[in-house]
RNA sequence: GCCCCCGUAGCUCAGUGGAUAGAGCACCGGCCUCCGGAGCCGGAAGCGUAGGUUCGAUUCCUACCGGGGGUACCA
């Protein structure tokens, strides 16, 4: 977790101050750890470093937060100090520090509650998500990794690291040759297999590849040239789409049902244009990959024989009935895994190490893996395969999210072999919108399984969170806008006398704009993406009451005595709703979410 | 069988060792002469069960009960 003293001076400052009190009262050392006291009743931090003392010291704990009480000299922007409870030091800031805050917000702009780190502890990070194979469309649930790993990705930079997002496209081996062969059958009229791709969308790729290239295309067969430019058009119009067949035995009869070149070529022209809606899909839910890494082009350039070769010179290899096994078990994994199949071709797991190393090698400090909780089993053979390979076990992470429960009025949507129809992801994000979609996902934990139930969020949405942070948002912007068009004389921030905002909803919202940069670090330490919506939350609410409660622009029938004083404390007010609004504009940007002015 | 995730308010979820466990929805009761009522204020209601570790456990450990997912020379 990140320590409030890293991110503020004061709390460095009071950190030495205590530990200075410790050791003025012959106690012994101690980190003072910091924390913010749920009760406002309890001041600002909090240390319980008295009751951590109490063993080693051999006191009462009570008796230790006193010594430090009396011992300690506080900096000038702590107002107080007292105990309370079982031995909990508490501190109060002074309105001053507040102050400053707000100017700290205005001044920051943008850059406000992000943190700048030095170079030594600045990391490289490439963060993996969606990578859903390019053979059919994104369904809902790829949407919550789209969301997650995109705000994730945001929320590390925004704590100062390096962010490369990246999107692993499996466009080689069986199952490309699979899926042009079931568009080939397709477009050739005939009956599709049990393990043959189908439903709507395979029919409109034939359909398509047939309008650009020719009817000849799915029956010349092998002798058809195909120039490699080829520029690839067409718009997709997949809509409703049947579940491809699955878990079927693998039918080596099918195998000869369509030329094995022709296969592959049309499937890679159709792996070309699912990755094109893919990107359009995610696109529209404001996602843009760094890279696209490619395969294929992986093993066109020998890098997944290359990498079988390293394995194996390292000796982290053995044969067994004429296939090539990776020693996992050597780091964990349940079973020892196959790099090459007995009749040499390679597994996909092979191009996972090769995969591995090409990302390694491109300077990374940090590899981030999203994947659903279907991945799950491949977790020990991802870790073993990165050890395997050299890169230090610290350095992989791999996150497992649960998975996506699509509901229709509370009932589940069937996902049955042949009739049970799967709603896209597109439809959904064009249905219900991008930023609900967005946050729908982001407001739960990783380890929750989500219900996403089509009627509850499209009849919800006037009443979904996502609209509550945005109402206040576009609040503030009318707010501003009115002062405006009336000539309110708001001046400079410089010249506003801060010092009036001693209202409660005044300081609960200055509070709250105090807290964002831990917010920021401790969501992206904790990889937590539901801090930040709550965070959002909690920042609306407290300024919709800051809005009830305090009037900002004088009213019209003052008398004079009165405006004088009214304008000031309005001047005040407008300044500390600039600041939130720079705040709830600031979050809303790491989420990805938009920001209205009006709404 | 083994592995992973979850069990917190009527419902959907926050809260990864601290003080009186928080939001939204739903329910009940209040608040519009003036800046956006998509709002504000108040009320009722909860940590699956049993042990353990700790000064302190919703949080960590063990067992059990209940729900979800995973356990391929598949891709």
């Amino acid at each position: 977790m990140a320590r409030p003293e890293d991110l503020d001076p004061v709390l460095a400052e009071l950190a030495t101050r205590v530990t200075k009190a410790l050791e003025a009262a012959g106690l012994p050392a101690a980190d003072p750890e910091f924390e913010r006291p749920r009760q406002p009743e309890h001041g600002d931090w909090a240390t319980t470093v008295a009751l951590r003392l109490a063993k080693p010291a051999r006191r009462p704990p009570r008796d230790i937060a006193q010594a430090i009480i009396d011992h300690i000299e506080l900096p000038e922007a702590v107002e107080s100090v007292d105990l309370a409870g079982p031995g909990f030091v508490n501190f109060r800031l002074s309105h001053a520090y507040f102050e400053e805050v707000v100017r700290t917000v205005v001044a920051k702009g943008d850059a406000y509650g992000r943190r700048q780190r030095d170079a030594g502890q600045r990391e490289m990070i490439n963060i993996e998500f969606v990578s859903a194979n390019p053979t059919g469309p994104l369904h809902v649930g790829a949407g919550r990794w789209a969301a997650t790993g995109d705000a994730l990705a945001e929320l590390l930079a925004a704590d100062g690291h390096g962010v490369v997002r990246e999107y692993y496209v499996n466009d080689a081996g069986e199952q490309v040759r699979r899926f042009g062969e079931s568009i080939v059958l397709v477009a050739r009229g005939e009956e599709l297999d049990d393990d043959h791709y189908r439903g709507e969308y395979i029919h409109d790729l034939a359909r398509e590849i047939r309008l650009e290239f020719g009817e000849d295309f799915f029956t010349v067969g092998d002798g058809i040239h195909f120039p490699e430019d080829q520029p690839i058009t067409g718009e997709l119009s997949i809509r409703r789409v049947r579940e491809r067949a699955a878990d079927g035995p693998h039918d080596a009869a099918a195998e000869e049902r369509v030329e094995p070149s022709l296969a592959a070529k049309i499937g890679e022209i159709g792996v070309r244009k699912m990755r094109d809606h893919i990107a359009d899909v995610l696109r529209a839910m404001g996602v843009e990959f760094d890279v696209w890494f490619s395969e294929r082009v992986m093993h066109d350039q020998g890098a997944v024989e290359q990498t079988i070769e390293d394995l194996r010179a390292k000796g982290e290899t053995y044969e067994e009935d004429g296939a090539l096994f990776l020693r996992t078990t050597t780091y964990g994994d349940d079973k020892d895994r196959v790099l090459v199949r007995s009749d040499g071709r390679p597994t996909y797991f092979a191009a996972d190490c090769a995969y591995f190393r090409d990302k390694w090698n491109r300077d990374h400090t940090r590899l981030i893996y999203l994947l659903g909780a279907d991945h799950h089993g491949y977790v020990g053979r991802l870790k073993a395969a990165a050890r395997s390979l050299g890169i230090p076990q610290d350095r992989l992470e791999i996150r497992i999210g649960q998975l996506v429960n699509l509901l229709r009025g509370g009932e589940p949507v069937r996902m049955s072999k042949r009739a049970g129809e799967l709603i896209t992801l597109d439809e959904v994000v064009e249905e219900v919108g991008s930023d609900v979609t967005r946050y729908h996902f982001l407001r739960q934990s990783l380890d929750t399984t989500v219900d996403f139930d089509l009627d509850e969020v499209v009849k919800q949405s006037m009443e979904n969170p996502v609209y509550y942070v945005q109402y206040a948002f576009a609040r503030i912007n009318s707010l501003i806008r009115l002062a405006d068009e009336r000539g309110f004389a708001h001046g400079e921030l410089a010249d506003a006398d801060l010092g009036l905002l001693t209202a409660p909803a005044e300081q609960e919202l200055v509070r709250k704009l105090a807290e964002l940069p831990g917010v920021i670090a401790d969501a992206a330490e904790l990889r937590a993406t539901q801090r930040l919506t709550r965070y959002a939350e909690e920042l609306a609410s407290s300024f919709h009451r800051f809005y009830t409660e305090c009037r900002i622009l004088p009213s019209d029938d003052l008398a004079d005595d009165e405006r004088a004083a009214a304008e000031e404390l309005g001047r005040a007010r407008y300044w500390l709703a600039v600041a939130a609004k720079q705040v709830l504009g600031n979050v809303l940007a790491i989420l990805r979410v938009s920001a209205p002015e009006r709404m």
